[in-house]
DNA sequence: TCATAAATTGCATTCGAATGCAATGTTAGG
DNA sequence: CCTAACATTGCATTCGAATGCAATTTATGA
């Protein structure tokens, strides 16, 4: 590109600090609001102009300075997905169809992981100095986070949470129906005792599947149904069947899971404890549609969440609000998706 | 706060843009500069001064904007994390740690996540722009994308990754090791006939792995070795099973997968589709110690990846290569720890 | 008590790109 | 060929915080 080497000439492209429109300005002889116009797509630039710029940007390897645009522009073109527990087999799948999705739109993600859900306020208070453009959370925020949000006018999307005390977007996935289908199924199937293996109790979702089963149960004239775990780990399905069986009382007849990984611990302790295989002497269910529950051993019947849709809703939802600030707020809630696998015996 | 209302004197705490520095300063009675220092470490200010601003800023709401800090002070305090595809069960559990410690270190993460590992090219345009003060990357980078970021003069840290033929600071697993360990402890137990499931071609790891078993096998005087697969799905360890058991020749000894999720597949495929259960029949064994490889369906032989340590690590030398630019380039290899289940017929 | 050193503070500038406005250059119509 | 209408371009300013330097205040020591 540079040709022979001329001393007193040469193209600063190893030079130590980036390149600045400026830099282009000079070597292509004209001005730096130029230079910024030849990068904004849509901007009265001749061709001419343009070809020139675009030749001493590419000579120089110039990158626009994004954090300087952002400044000016106060638009920071940042995203903050704020995720509680990755280690969840369930959030992988949501956070790369989101920053996915958003690299698609052009947005950039800032990541932030909550180890317990309670370290929401000092997760915030490193967002905002970002000024991001808007927020998804799939983590627990209070009322007053909210707030927090409304009084800032950042753009907040909930992601399987909301409040029902205060008004935000959120997407879900119908946790009720979802729980409504799985029992069903397993009622029709001739199953009359259950049990349920429950999710950590600040959990929204775990709470609200547990509590919308044991309301379904009632509704079909069945009471007093065990409940016991306390997370989303395999040890805790392990370990509460365990509990379970120790109980006495026999085995129930099927067991509703908190989530996937829940019910595979469950099916493993049935199995390998107390000698029970699903779907002969017990039936098991899961929550989720993570990948290992169609793993060969577990083959659970479960309800899909449809993590495209659902991210797809939460993306464009967001990006509508940054657009258009004064966007009503809405709640999308999408129904899961049955799989019937050999873990219980179950009739659709 | 506020007291009763002043309708002539409101606190600006609800009005539209974010508040600055100027704001507060205006508020406090001093000058902008002073608020900048207030918010320094180590800055010469006076305790009254401090005490003033401090109130003011807490009264206004104020946090400081990070977008214009890091324009003068060319430190965005961000970090980039390219990672090439999530839905690998190893992978989130790395990013879990990184953004704990990053977070803990008090910065910030870019997410970027490759579906094709040929994405790199794309994924680096969106990363110069924000002028990130440094990169964690596993992902595969060829090393003309290295020689960007020297020229650039961009902290680089390979994450699993690494490139012979430049010099790149790098945190690896000792791939080769962990292979080693897995192979003469199946050796020992008297097994001879073996076969590889390898990952995908395009993965320095896999291929790695998989080269690292022919050559010690070969070492053992063991030629011939099948080689079936080609990515690191479950599927692949499923089908790879299928297609070695319809080659005829019946079944061999024990079998390398490329991964857990692999051995996982593997062993389903043996059991469900050919009758032969492990350690009996068959013996197993995977590699990185991914949660499911200790369920009691699969307790997998594996080698676990020291992930804690590694990702430690990879923050610890990334943060140094920021504050001293001329840290000369490391490469740190972890050895794995063997983890012994029923997945395979072992001795230590 | 007074001069001098040290600690604070404010002023003015800087980081790099975007943009309103005015000053040019171009094109088209008469 | 001339002028109005339009398209380009450059100038100067802006975004919000940090910082070198000078001015001011305070502390120190004789």
């Amino acid at each position: 590109m540079a040709g022979r080497a001329r001393p007193d000439k040469v193209v600063p492209i190893t030079s130590g600090r980036p390149v600045t429109s400026y830099d282009v300005a000079r070597h292509a002889g004209v001005s730096q609001s130029a230079v910024s116009r030849c990068f904004k797509p849509g901007a009265s630039v001749s061709k001419k102009m343009r070809a020139r710029v675009m030749a001493a940007a590419e000579e120089l390897g110039y990158e626009p300075n994004a954090i300087a645009r952002s400044l000016i522009t106060r638009r920071s073109n940042l995203i903050a997905v704020l995720i509680s527990n990755l280690t969840n087999l369930y959030y992988p799948e949501v956070l790369a169809e989101l920053t996915q999705r958003l690299s698609a739109a052009g947005v950039r993600v800032l990541l932030f992981t909550l180890s317990r859900e309670a370290e929401a306020d000092e997760v915030l208070q490193q967002v905002w100095p970002y000024r991001v453009d808007g927020v998804i959370a799939s983590a627990q925020l209070s009322p007053a986070h909210v707030a927090e949000f409304e009084k800032r006018s950042v753009p907040l999307v909930f992601y399987n949470r909301y409040l029902n005390s205060v008004s935000v977007s959120s997407v879900c996935c119908d946790q009720e129906d979802g729980v409504r289908q799985l029992i069903d199924g397993l009622y029709k199937a001739g199953h009359r005792k259950y049990a349920i293996i429950a999710g950590p109790p600040d959990s929204v979702v775990g709470v609200e599947r547990k509590t919308a089963a044991l309301e379904r149960l009632e509704e079909l004239g069945l009471e007093d149904v065990p409940v016991l775990g306390e997370d989303y780990s395999y040890e805790n399905g392990f370990n509460s069947v365990n509990e379970l069986m120790a109980a006495g009382g026999g085995p129930p007849h099927a067991v509703i899971c908190a989530n996937d990984v829940v019910a595979i611990g469950a099916l493993d302790s049935f199995r390998v404890n107390h000698g029970l295989v699903a779907p002969r002497d017990i039936s098991v269910v899961g929550f989720d549609g993570v990948g290992p529950a169609s793993w060969k051993s577990y083959d659970l019947t479960t309800i899909r969440q449809p993590v495209r849709r659902m991210t797809e809703a939460a993306v464009s939802m967001l990006l509508s609000m940054i657009e258009e600030p004064e966007m009503p707020r809405e709640k999308r809630v999408f129904s899961g998706i049955l799989r019937t696998g050999s873990s219980a015996k179950f009739v659709e």
